[in-house]
RNA sequence: CGGGGUGUAGUUCAGUUGGUUAGAAUACACGGCUGGGGGCCGUGUGGUCGUGGGUUCGAGUCCCGCCACCCCGACCA
């Protein structure tokens, strides 16, 4: 892909309330742009990095058996009032007929309902990606918090509590892995139910000093509690293997919970079981905050230049920067093509900067988009056939020859 | 929802006690130079000063309402 045509513009003034790293670097470098509070569009390369994120949560959720589907964002109210969360103050209504989806328990379960007619059909489990409507009384942080963000919402339904229990441990995996293969380390923490339930349930969160909450964990044997509901501190010791207890602020990227009967009871589902008998099935649901998280992999990676991007999720993996002047820079830029067919026959998402700039704005541009491999063609270079190799996280480059680019790419892929 | 603050060019900002034709940087367009870290020079485009009212000979500037946005708090699935 050429620069020039990716819908890429980067601004050298970052807005002047950016009130955090993924705020400030995400408009500056065009992947975002804000339209009200805690309301963005996603641009080309913002969409790219989003997608990505998708790709991994669709593999990770059909690793867990679970079937994507695509419910309304627009639901009738109707069937919030079943549940008694018509009067949630959070929810958009455009009228007294309708409610913008918050969450999709009361959607879900009646879509359930139809196609639950036997004790062969469970376990079931449905996901979803979609954009989600949170009328919070203060967006904040970029799109760590947003009145409207797109959110990976996934529902189970079961036979049996212990049914739920296995399952509930298998997408508890199944989302370390997601956030791993983000770049991200992830604590499951133990966390109230909320409105949802009033067990205790799970939190999935990231540590940076740009989240909202805090918990306080142990290093030493991975427990972790939210000091929402934790009468335990930072610097006591842990409860299981007396480790002394850290403190750190940090980011809620996803977060489980066990719903039990309350939504099936709602709706009256039941299910015939083996014998025959009519059985309420238990549910369970399972959130990742999916922009939240593109937002959340930028407060862990960047520098002071810019994004840091994790090679999984970057919108390029490479970008190829073609430098001289005049006829020189014609020759560069006509070898920038060659290796980009090369790499992109190989799979790889190659960005050639095309654009007649200065070798010192590419650079910057470069560094502020955060492509994590940087191949650099100039005169000098290509004198003996190579460019030069940077890999945006270290500072040291080296020469390579053009044609070992390509496996030296697949190499750390 | 309480308290505080800000709205001027696409963006970041200046604009004196109220006083002609509202400025800069950046971005953008064109020309020239430059060519390994956001380079230089020149020319040009771009503004109903958030909005509605009021005071005044005269309002970007003063007063009131409304709207939007930001910060602190409350809330937060």
């Amino acid at each position: 892909m050429l620069f020039t045509r990716a819908g890429i513009k980067t601004q050298k003034n970052a807005p002047h309330d950016a009130d955090s790293k993924n705020a400030e670097l995400l408009v500056k470098g065009g992947f975002i742009k804000r339209e009200m509070a805690g309301v963005y569009s996603y641009l080309p390369l913002g969409l790219k990095v989003l997608q990505k994120i998708k790709i991994i949560i669709r593999e990770e959720m059909g690793n867990v058996d679970a079937c994507e589907v695509l419910m309304p964002a627009l639901t009738p109210l109707e069937n919030w009032k079943k549940t008694g969360r018509d009067q949630v103050d959070i929810a958009y209504k455009p009228n007294e007929k309708t409610v913008l989806g918050w969450s999709h328990e009361e959607m879900v379960t009646p879509l359930a309902k139809e196609f639950l007619t036997s004790w062969k059909d469970l376990p079931l489990s449905l996901f979803q990606i979609q954009t989600k409507f949170r009328d919070e009384a203060r967006a904040k942080s970029g799109i760590l918090r947003g009145r409207e963000f797109i959110m990976k919402d996934m529902y189970s339904f079961h036979q049996s509590q212990e049914g739920l229990d296995t399952y509930y441990e298998r997408v508890k995996e199944a989302y370390f892995r997601v956030f791993q293969r983000c770049g991200l380390i992830a604590y499951s923490i133990e966390a109230s139910g909320g409105e949802f339930s009033n067990d205790i349930s799970h939190e999935f969160a990231v540590i940076t000093n740009a989240g909202e909450d805090t918990m306080v964990f142990c290093k030493q044997c991975g427990w972790a509690q939210n000091t929402e509901i934790s009468t335990q501190k930072g610097g006591k010791k842990c409860p299981h293997c007396a480790e002394t207890l850290d403190e750190k602020k940090c980011v809620e990227v996803g977060n489980i919970f066990k719903l039990g009967k309350k939504y099936t009871e709602a709706f009256d589902v039941q299910v015939p079981n083996a014998e025959g008998t009519r059985e309420t099935p238990v549910m369970g649901c399972y959130g990742i905050g999916v922009t939240r998280l593109m937002g959340t992999i930028v407060e862990a990676f960047h520098d002071e230049n810019g994004i840091c991007w994790p090679l999984p999720v970057a919108p390029y993996t490479v970008v190829i920067i073609p430098i001289g002047r005049k006829e020189e820079f014609e020759t560069s830029l006509l070898e920038a093509k060659k290796l980009e067919k090369t790499l992109s026959e190989k799979g790889i998402d190659v960005l050639v900067d095309d654009r007649d700039e200065s070798p010192g704005k590419k650079f910057g541009d470069a560094d502020l988009l955060g492509f994590p491999i940087r191949v650099v063609i100039s005169p000098k270079t290509l004198e003996k056939g190579e460019g030069e190799w940077k890999i945006r996280t270290e500072k040291e480059s080296k020469n390579i020859l053009l044609e070992k680019v390509g496996e030296e790419v697949l190499k750390i892929l």
